[in-house]
DNA sequence: CAACCTCGAGTTCA
DNA sequence: CTCGAGGTTG
């Protein structure tokens, strides 16, 4: 008698699945490993002879489908949440306030839904990626990343693969269409094994837990990914059909019910009452922390009542029922081997501190910035000492303190050395500020280097693919000796650059070996410094790197100022009529375009192709401003307030004013001391040939600048915008161009001078400060809105 | 001149 | 993101 195909692999697979289950989801196996694989084989082998048989739930389909293919976008009906997140505030003296964020988490629901202590639904937080699941009539259809939370990518090949992570549905009574989140994880025993192996094969050792699961599930073959042991827990369940009817009344209740589905659950989960109940959970998981059998980096408590969570509702894409408690940063103690110095675009010599490797918070810590030479007197930091590490809430490394007994005998206190270590050149502090800067210019290699990669960054000339490390090959062999000579580079000098720099690392690419040059690389360079040549006087401006002139005052110079020949000849008390730029930072400028040096680099540019379009005239606005006297005061003549340079423009130009005698001067109604000084001013060469090069400079501006016209109203002048959080839709980059556009102001901070806030998710401290000053918020979809309704006019 | 607001510059790792 | 310093304003 022969068994019936289709019979038979239907009977498999119900068996696989409900060991799969008693296994992975109840941990209580019921036949041995070797069972299991002898059934799947038999499935395997039935399947294969009969394709027609083949189901998306079935089994087999574990292994993993081959093939490689970029992953479809997933767009996901209901948007994945991001939770804010609460800290410690590890100084506050007692408990109160070190669970402040928690106790006002807890006071607001309580506030709001008039009710005490609240049961919550607590979890740990695993320490893996969110993801989303996707069933249909109880079967696994699609499975999703969480990606930026309303577009992720479709990885249900790779999740397939995940053993805990059911095909097909348990039981009965699940709804037609269902949607289940949780945390895609790699358990710690599986992590060391993995790497256990792969350090005996050779390959390529995973960082952490998370990575390793990360870099898993956006394996492009599926296949790989069934090697990696990943593991899921569910967390969250939503009826996208009807999304406001979630199951049940309860969350805790939905969870009960998603394990009886077949979703695993972390059994640490739980309730809890109140804020004690939320800080006694929060201490019993922490104790456990290090024993758990994968990575969590704190607890999320949840409003377990669903009614409750619809009242308290959202603030942009964060609901406010639920938050997640972080563990403090983890710290870690190491030992400091030695401190070198960094230089920067503008020659700021940054101590940085080079530990032994250490594990802090998931990934390996090697280096950490001491920021200046006050931070490593007063953490008195010596070579040799043994340093506690932290990575805080952000990511960057921070050393806390030195251990003191355990300094090395003779261990001395450090000191800003006298010379850079790149160039040799004098290391020098100005007066009154905290940062050494190395005083070499553009002479010293560090500095030359940063402000070529500052030319080619996103934000500047926008070079494609010009890296640090090819700057400093190019600036090394000479190839380049200022940002004009890099739109003099063919192809053949990059590829004849990159050949030396391979000979003196000793290093023979394959491509060298299998007898052929690669020079794809060089062809995009240079056809990324090619397409940088088009571009604006306000990112010309910037890319110079002039002194206090970031992005925000270059636009300013361009937008007011209009013309790169007229910028780059005018005296520099001009420049001040331009908002937001003082004595200072005119100076700076002024002084950058006094150097014949810049002024030639400039030219070159210009003679190579480099286009900051057409010059404009200055801004009508300007006119107001173009007096004599307004020039006289931004002189920085000493004594001259306003109102007395006000009246020592009423004496005359630039002419008058260098050849009238005191006498004269008083006559006119200075007082003696202020003409005295003016009088000692001008006896300076230079200060008189500034006085008459702004007379004339002013006179051409007068001839050039237009008449105020009644520019049209914008909708949104005047304002004073700030984005915080992720934008979805748009770039930050583009929103803050379409604001601009309408008029509007974007600006980084809160202040009561903020008209509005646009929150995305992920929102902070400027969110925080927006709700205290009581500033209007916005979440992206209404910016979405408002700017198409704008659009559209 | 003090308080407050902005901008610029520097920073780590995968 | 954070610090330090420059600019503006009351």
């Amino acid at each position: 008698m022969t068994v019936n195909p289709a019979h038979r692999a239907a009977e498999l697979r119900a068996e696989l699945a409900e060991h799969n289950y008693r296994y992975h989801v109840l941990d209580d196996p019921s036949i041995p490993d070797a069972d299991y694989d002898a059934l799947l084989r038999e499935l395997i082998a039935l399947e294969a002879a009969h394709p027609e048989l083949q189901t998306e739930d079935s089994p087999t389909r574990r292994v993993g489908a081959s093939g490689s293919r970029d992953f479809a976008e997933v767009v996901h009906d209901i948007p994945m949440l991001s939770l804010d997140n609460a800290f410690d505030d590890v100084d506050a003296p007692d408990d109160t306030g070190r669970f402040a964020a928690i106790a006002d988490f807890v006071r607001r629901i309580e506030n709001r839904l008039d009710i005490a202590d609240p049961l919550f639904s607590v979890e740990p937080k695993l320490d893996g990626l969110a993801i989303s699941l996707r069933y249909e009539h109880g079967v696994f259809v699609r499975g999703a990343t969480r990606g930026d939370g309303s577009k992720g990518e479709d990885v249900t090949a790779n999740l397939r693969t995940v053993k805990t992570i059911p095909l097909r549905l348990r039981g009965s009574g699940w709804p037609e269409l269902l949607e289940v989140r949780g945390e895609v994880y790699m358990p710690r025993a599986a992590f060391e094994a993995y790497n256990a192996k792969a350090r005996e094969t050779g390959e390529k050792v995973l960082a952490n837990p998370r990575n390793g699961a990360a870099g898993s599930l956006r394996q492009k073959d599926a296949q790989e990914s069934a090697k990696r042991p990943l593991a899921f827990y569910a967390y969250a369940v939503y009826l996208p059909a009807t999304p406001e009817q979630n199951l049940g009344e309860r969350h805790s209740a939905a969870l009960a019910r998603l394990r009886e589905w077949g979703f695993p659950v972390a059994p640490e989960v739980g309730t809890a009452r109140g804020l004690a109940g939320l800080i006694a959970y929060y201490r019993r998981i922490g104790e456990r922390r290090d024993s758990l059998p994968y990575d969590i980096d704190g607890v999320v408590y949840k409003l377990d009542d669903y009614a409750g969570q619809r009242e308290m509702g959202f603030v942009s894409r964060a609901p406010r029922w639920a938050i997640a408690h972080k563990f403090p940063a983890q710290e870690k103690s190491t030992v400091l081997e030695d401190i070198y110095i960094n230089i920067g675009r503008t020659g700021a010599a940054t101590p940085t501190a080079r530990l032994v490797p250490v594990h802090v918070g998931g990934v390996t810590v090697t280096n950490a910035t001491l920021h200046n030479a006050d931070q490593i007197a007063r953490l008195d930091v010596r070579i040799g000492d043994t340093v506690i590490v932290r990575r805080a809430g952000d990511v960057i490394p921070e050393i806390v303190r030195v251990v003191p007994h355990l300094r090395p005998a003779g261990a001395k206190p450090w000191h800003m050395p006298g010379t850079c270590p790149v160039c040799r050149s004098e290391i020098v502090r100005e007066e009154g500020e905290a940062v050494w800067r190395c005083s070499g210019g553009l002479a010293c290699a560090a500095q030359l280097v940063q402000a070529i990669f500052h030319f080619g960054s996103r934000r500047a000339m926008d070079i494609d693919g010009l890296g640090e490390r090819y700057i400093e090959s190019l600036c090394e062999f000479g190839y380049v000796k200022s940002v004009a000579d890099l739109y003099a580079l063919g192809i053949d000098d990059f590829v004849e650059m990159k050949r030396r720099a391979d000979e003196r690392d000793g290093t023979t690419p394959e491509t060298v070996k299998a007898g052929k040059v690669a020079t794809k690389w060089a062809e995009n360079l240079v056809d990324g410094i090619a397409a940088s040549r088009r571009t604006s006087l306000e990112r010309f401006l910037y890319s110079l790197g002039i002194k206090h002139v970031g992005e925000s005052t270059a636009k300013a110079l361009a937008a007011w100022l209009g013309d790169l020949e007229r910028i780059r000849h005018m005296p520099w008390p001009l420049f001040t009529f331009v908002p937001d730029v003082g004595g200072e930072v005119a100076r700076s400028i002024g002084h950058f375009f006094d150097q014949p040096g810049n002024q030639q680099v400039i030219d070159a540019l210009l003679a190579r192709g480099v286009d900051v379009g057409a010059p404009q005239p200055p801004a009508a606005k300007l006119r107001d401003k173009l007096t004599w006297a307004e020039l006289l005061a931004a002189a920085a003549i000493p004594r001259l307030t306003p109102v007395r340079a006000r009246q020592l423009a009423a004496l005359g130009g630039a002419d008058e004013l260098l050849q009238s005698e005191i006498d004269a001067l008083v006559a006119g109604g200075l007082p003696d001391k202020v003409a005295e000084a003016f009088v000692l001013w001008r006896a300076e060469p230079e200060h008189a040939a500034l006085l008459v090069r702004c007379a004339a400079a002013l006179e051409q501006l007068l001839q050039v600048t237009p008449q105020s016209s009644a520019a049209p109203a914008r909708p949104l002048d005047g304002k004073t915008i700030v984005l915080t959080g992720t934008l979805e839709a748009m770039s930050r980059d583009e929103a803050k161009d379409r604001l601009e556009a309408l008029g509007a102001k974007v600006s980084g901070s809160v202040s009561k001078k903020t008209d509005l806030v646009v929150a995305g998710p992920g929102a902070g401290s400027k969110l925080d400060k927006a709700n205290e000053l009581g500033i209007a918020i916005w979440d992206e979809a209404r910016l979405l809105g408002f700017l198409a309704e704008q659009g559209a006019s």
